[in-house]
DNA sequence: TCTGGGGTCCTAGGACCC
DNA sequence: TCTGGGGTCCTAGGACCC
């Protein structure tokens, strides 16, 4: 029998917030952005909650239910110093930790009890240790798998600790609204209300064969969520396994809706340097790139491109996101820009490796820049084409000489990766 | 109430191969 | 050239989470 807990921070960015400035305790408070900006809100204060404020709601929004509130931009750096002090907390406690978000966590303490004492004194000794650690309150859930311990902490908010006994599983499920399940949402609530589905409990009732026939693979999923169990997709794997980003990707959207291509091809080659930037980063090469398009009336398109090679290179991802775009674009104004890049892997592959020393080069020349960015700021070199006004002239294409795009030599090499070489 | 940005996972159809 | 079925890769879209 497993023994997991669920942490949760509360209201993290805005406590974040409250301790730089404690004198925003206890008042309303937006994080997110300004009032009259295209935005949503990423944290509100439990003060703003009571005005009916919550996250993902637009800000303008916010400010008309609660135009007294201090709405303020946020610090992401800030926020992830913090995640970190509490995954040294966590990990302090106990080895088995696993970040889910930047906020929570999931600790295995199963076999810890003469370490740590019986769940229900663990997680109170865990929480003074958080608080005394961070100064910052969380809330706690402990059950036998993940997705009972996440749905506990949540039930445990604000700041309070709440824990099943194995075998109480089911009669703590029943009465929650099926919305609670994490993974059902606002289609799939409205999906299962429609078939007079409305607590845990009912769907925990129904047949399989039923849930199955009417929702397909997801069906059967709903039907192991019901009982708590930590079925199928995320949460197989044991806690701690933490592994490299499966896609890593920027967007913007405009403040104002655009067609100045000058702008637009700015917005790509910078937001195509930011993924690229990344990609450094984590050491990872990615083989598709796509361009994500949103026009003015929310209409939204994805376009993407597999390459034979894969690349971490800022002219590839420019060079590509510009190319789909300019196939692509009906010359509707454009809301909302992305790049997104997939597909990732450790190693350039067998093209880049024959390539020749302009790649070296140029991978010389982009580390040389993310270095000048982390002390610097992102805004301070870029290339010339990502700069808004005086710079006309564009380097837009991959010089013929560099690798990449070599029709003739496509496949080459490629067997399936057994190396019959 | 005019709707961010960063992710994950799933589905479904078509191409292509065996 | 009448035609099956499985596997894998690719693309596009969508639900969902924080």
């Amino acid at each position: 029998m497993k023994t997991i807990l669920h942490v949760d921070m509360d209201a993290f960015f805005v406590s974040v917030e409250e301790l730089y400035n404690p004198g925003l305790k206890g008042k309303p408070v937006v994080v997110g952005g300004k009032p009259d900006q295209r935005g949503v809100v990423s944290a509100a204060s439990y003060a703003a909650r009571k005005f009916g404020v919550h996250s993902a709601m637009p800000l303008r929004t916010a400010y008309k239910l609660c135009p007294q509130a201090i709405f303020l931009e946020g610090q992401p750096q800030r926020y992830r110093e913090h995640s970190r002090m509490v995954f040294e907390a966590l990990n302090a406690f106990s080895p088995r930790v696993e970040m889910a978000s930047i906020d929570e966590a999931y600790v295995d303490l199963t076999g810890a009890e003469r370490l740590h004492g019986p769940p229900l004194e663990a997680a109170h000794k865990l929480h003074e240790r958080i608080q005394a650690k961070t100064r910052l309150n969380c809330s706690i859930g402990i059950a036998v798998s993940r997705l009972l311990a996440k749905i506990c902490s949540d039930q445990a908010k604000p700041n309070g600790i709440l824990w099943v006994i194995p075998g109480c599983e089911a009669r703590f499920l029943a009465p929650l609204d099926v919305r609670k399940i994490p993974g059902v949402g606002k289609v799939t609530e409205k999906a299962l209300h429609d078939c007079g589905i409305r607590r845990i409990g009912d769907l925990a009732h129904l047949e399989e064969a039923f849930l199955e026939k009417r929702f397909g693979q997801w069906g059967l999923a709903l039907a192991g969520k019901a009982r708590g169990l930590d079925a199928g997709g995320w949460f197989t794997g044991e806690v701690g396994d933490q592994d490299e980003p499966k896609s890593i990707s920027h967007e913007h959207t405009f403040h104002e809706d655009t067609t100045d291509v000058v702008l637009i091809e700015a917005t790509l080659a910078r937001l195509s340097e930011m993924v690229a930037s990344r990609l450094r980063e984590h050491r990872l090469f990615a083989r598709t790139i796509q361009l994500k398009l949103r026009y003015k009336d929310f209409s939204t398109f994805t376009r993407a491109r597999t390459l034979d090679h894969a690349t971490q290179l800022d002219i590839d991802l420019v060079s590509e996101s510009r190319r789909l775009f300019h196939a692509n674009w009906t010359g509707k104004p454009v809301r909302l820009l992305g790049v997104h890049t997939s597909n990732l892997q450790f190693e350039q592959g067998q093209l880049d490796l024959i390539a020749g020393d302009k790649h070296d080069r140029w991978k010389k020349a982009l580390s040389a820049v993310d270095r000048i960015r982390d002390r610097y700021g992102s805004q301070s070199v870029s290339i010339a084409s990502a700069m808004q006004g005086g710079f006309r002239e564009r380097v837009h294409e991959t010089p013929a000489d560099l690798p990449g795009r070599h029709p003739e030599k496509k496949d080459a090499g490629e067997d399936g990766g057994h190396g019959s070489g």
